[in-house]
RNA sequence: CGGGGUGUAGCGCAGCCUGGUAGCGCAUCGGCUUUGGGAGCCGAGUGUCGGAGGUUCAAAUCCUCUCACCCCGACCA
């Protein structure tokens, strides 16, 4: 491709609103342009890399005995309505409506229509286990949409639906779809690690996600030092500590504590550890206000504790309606002779003298105990586990926290929607069976963006040698001198022909420009034709990633660069 | 959703407080000189000042409404 020819608008300045190097660097590199908000043009050369990754997706897919179809974009509401998520998925469901006035979506997911599909034309037995997937554009209204196209509202997604007749089916189709991942990742060059989830709103049993590591990681993941344990923050789970040999029970004992309201500032004021103090947090639900109990020193994690009350949604309410159900302010709020229902967290279990709110403007209550005290709550798994607790598996290891860009995610979603959606087949004896499921998601276009957050340095972006949009870039460094200009071209077609990917900088630019545009732009490669080399019958040969910088005789030239880009390699 | 911020040339910004000829840098176009890490000089073009309404002799500037974009926020909010 000619550089002159092609429309590759790189910025020498940093946008102004891009937060994330993916985001800055995708802008000044001319591999995108933003249209609104979380939605992009993929320009020629960004739109080069999105078709590698989509390429290194479609064949592990095809190779892992998947069929590709294309869905459409644009769903009827009817298909919602009787899987129940129509009311279920909220405001982040594009809705509008047809010319007929027919409420229909734009797809942010597929699971209905191809539950559809399968239980319109798979009959029997004979023709699972199947398994379909797609590469097509989502949209989903975001709340927040930021950091370009790492978080974009509309993106690029591959996603797969797996259908089998039983559990071990399904268990089969997800371990070939989740080697099948680890493929994928490795062919991209990434360093990625696979974790636990929660399943979300897609729903189902069991679930694991993929993420790349990289600061700018919008998840947190938690793994052991030791053991193979790795899970998102949203399900990650310590060893509980061991009973404390029981302390005696001490008197009940309401204390003063005026104008201490957070647990910092109590525990400092009683002169006790933050672990020895109860957060009482109350929660709006759509089962109205419940009070959750953690550890004074741990936070609550919301969707841990949506998934204990086995409710959609768990928020904080506004200040004025908590203190309204609370009948008193958050600060002095507690579980003794609360009205509320109580849900404590399984780490409480065991504490004894400990320190809560008293429902009483401006005092807390110390020394109290379970029982005694106040009724035995129901207990559940509400907290974010911290980094060094013990690890719950081994019980050896220690828990690292990690920040991670979720790429890809697998369930198993059992009859969830085969079942609301009656996708069944004839099994051998003529039985009607319900076919269970799995999805299988790759966010292509995040791809993109997690890849540069892991390979770039101060100059651009460093692709890895399967994402980069050209392997070299063949820097002519003059033009306009006619030897220069044919021993370039030269080269340029022989790249060609021998089947390399190659970007001919033939703009009418001096030198510093084309190498710093070459730097952002980020081939591994780098052909300098030109210059004072030229004169001595030599071009240079230099890597992005800085390793290599060689003059060779240009009739080399060929020879030597063709064995340093051919085949996939992670560069 | 709540809070904050910003909208002025393609990009980055100043001007707004205190109303009175719309500016600077980069980019673009032309010319000359340059030419190995984002060149120099000379010249040129470029704007419904986000939109609507209002106040005023006069609005980028003041007021009201609105739209867009960005940031922050779910353990004292």
């Amino acid at each position: 491709m000619r550089f002159h020819k092609t429309l590759i608008p790189t910025l020498k300045e940093d946008p102004v609103d891009a937060q994330v190097v993916s985001h800055r660097l995708m802008l000044r590199a001319g591999l995108i342009r933003p249209l609104g908000s979380g939605i992009y043009t993929w320009l020629p050369l960004g739109l080069r890399v999105l078709r590698k990754v989509e390429a290194i997706v479609r064949q592990e897919m095809d190779n892992a005995g998947a069929q590709e179809v294309l869905m459409p974009a644009v769903q009827p509401a009817e298909l919602w309505q009787e899987s129940g998520r129509w009311d279920f998925y909220g405001k982040e469901l594009l809705r509008f409506t047809d010319r007929h006035d027919r409420p229909c979506c734009f797809g942010p997911t597929h699971e209905e229509v191809i539950s559809d599909l399968v239980r319109r034309e798979i009959r029997s037995y004979r023709q699972v286990p199947a398994n379909f997937y797609q590469i097509q554009t989502k949209f989903r209204d975001e709340i927040r949409p930021r950091f370009g196209i790492m978080r974009g509202r509309e993106f690029l997604m591959k996603d797969a639906y797996s259908f089998d007749l039983d559990a071990e089916g399904l268990d089969a189709s997800y371990q070939s779809m989740f080697a099948a991942y680890q493929r994928i990742f490795q062919r991209c060059g990434l360093a990625f690690r696979a974790v636990e989830a929660d399943t979300g709103s897609i729903g189902g049993a069991s679930s694991h996600e993929f993420h790349v590591l990289a600061e700018s990681g919008e998840d947190v993941i938690i793994s052991c030092d030791q053991c193979d344990y790795a899970a998102n923050l949203e399900k990650a789970i310590a060893a509980e500590a061991d009973a404390e040999a029981g302390e005696a029970a001490a008197p009940l004992e309401k204390v003063a504590t005026p104008g201490q309201k957070s647990i910092e500032e109590v525990a400092r004021f009683l002169q006790l550890p933050m672990d020895r103090l109860i957060k009482s947090l109350l929660v709006e639900t759509p089962a109205g206000p419940i009070l959750l109990l953690v550890r004074g020193d741990r936070s609550l994690n919301m969707i841990k504790a949506a998934n204990a009350l086995k409710l959609p949604q768990v928020t904080i309410p506004d200040a004025d309606r908590a203190a309204y159900w609370a009948g008193v302010s958050m600060g002095s709020l507690g579980p003794v002779e609360s009205r509320l229902p109580v849900v404590a967290d399984h780490e409480l279990r065991n504490l004894r003298n400990f320190v809560c709110g008293a429902n009483e403007e401006g005092c807390h209550l110390r020394n109290v105990n379970w029982q005694r005290d106040l009724p035995v709550p129901q207990f559940a798994d509400l907290r974010n586990v911290t980094a060094g607790e013990p690890c719950a598996r081994c019980h050896s290891g220690r828990l690292q926290r990690h920040q991670g860009i979720e790429v890809g995610h697998v369930f198993k979603l059992g009859d969830k929607y085969s079942k609301a959606m009656n996708v069944k087949v004839l099994d051998s004896q003529g039985n009607e069976q319900i076919l269970v499921m799995g999805c299988y998601g790759i966010g292509v276009s995040r791809i993109v963006a997690a890849a540069i957050e892991q390979n770039h340095d101060a100059n651009g972006i460093r692709w890895p040698r399967s994402l980069a949009p050209f392997q070299v870039e063949l820097i002519l460094m003059n033009p306009r001198d006619s030897n220069e200009a044919a021993t370039g071209e030269q080269l340029y077609q022989a790249l060609q022909q021998a089947g390399v990917e190659v970007l001919l900088d033939d703009r009418d630019e001096r030198a510093g420009v084309k190498f710093k545009d070459a730097d952002l732009l980020g081939c591994p490669m780098r052909l300098l034709v030109g210059g004072r080399s030229f004169k001595e019958g030599m071009v240079e040969l230099q890597s992005r990633a800085g390793d290599l910088s060689q003059r060779i005789p240009i009739q080399d030239a060929l020879a030597t660069l063709l064995p340093l880009v051919k085949g996939e390699g992670h560069g």
